[in-house]
DNA sequence: AAATAATACATAAGAGTTTGATGTATTGAA
DNA sequence: TTCAATACATCAAACTCTTATGTATTATTT
């Protein structure tokens, strides 16, 4: 199952920030591979979701950058600022949350009329 | 913690989907405070997102309505049609499966370099 | 009695985001 | 040598939500 783009759309900035958090420092193209390896393929980033998000985060001063090359390709590595890894925290215990706030939707049963 | 609209809007048609699959027949108000109570105020609906959302549903064949009168006041009730019940399923299911995808990513210790 | 809050529907402009396509260029494999 | 993978990125069109607004009835408060 590939989940609908719905699900992701509204947890795209807390993947990022987390993947961050643990890894820190990432290119855009290793968080597209890193997240479908994590998710067996079930998540899926796409470039064109991907990299506006990182340009917004760093421009919300959240992520930092550097440029590397690899032979003569360009690589730009991401990295969390110090508002950025307290960001993460927060985006990780607000989807916790939110999960939980989910599961009394979820799980309820008929209420009596 | 009133939960961010970003994580709601994934989840919309779900929770809706959901509230009918359970309750038979709703109107939207009635969703709106549903939600809000069984989620202790963290998940507020707005009605410019909410209605959007049913008609879309009823447009899908998902939904039928049925309208009524409280007093002079009308009310329109919304159902899951055949269809709209193994929408509801398939959607909760996704849902739990992407909560699980999600701890895959969220949970992960550091990788190593 | 009057004003306010709650109930109940709904739309619409503007804002924000994603999709899907496209573009450039290097490196590795067949 | 050709194709796939790596790696960046943008853009128009599509989609959705936010915020405000609108109408109207009923209940509550002052």
């Amino acid at each position: 199952m590939i989940f609908s783009s719905e699900l992701i759309k509204g947890t795209l900035k807390t993947i990022v920030l987390k993947l961050l958090a643990d890894n820190k420092k990432m290119y855009g193209y290793e968080i597209t591979q890193t997240v479908k390896e994590l998710t067996k393929d079930r998540i899926q980033l796409t470039e064109g979701a991907l990299y506006p998000t990182l340009h917004a985060l760093e421009a919300d001063g959240l992520l930092t950058t550097e440029v590397e090359y690899i032979g003569k390709r360009v690589r730009k590595y991401y990295s969390l600022s110090p508002k950025g890894k307290s960001k993460a925290k927060e985006r990780v215990n607000e989807f916790t949350e939110f999960v939980e706030a989910m599961q009394s939707l979820l799980d309820i049963k008929p209420r009596l009329a």
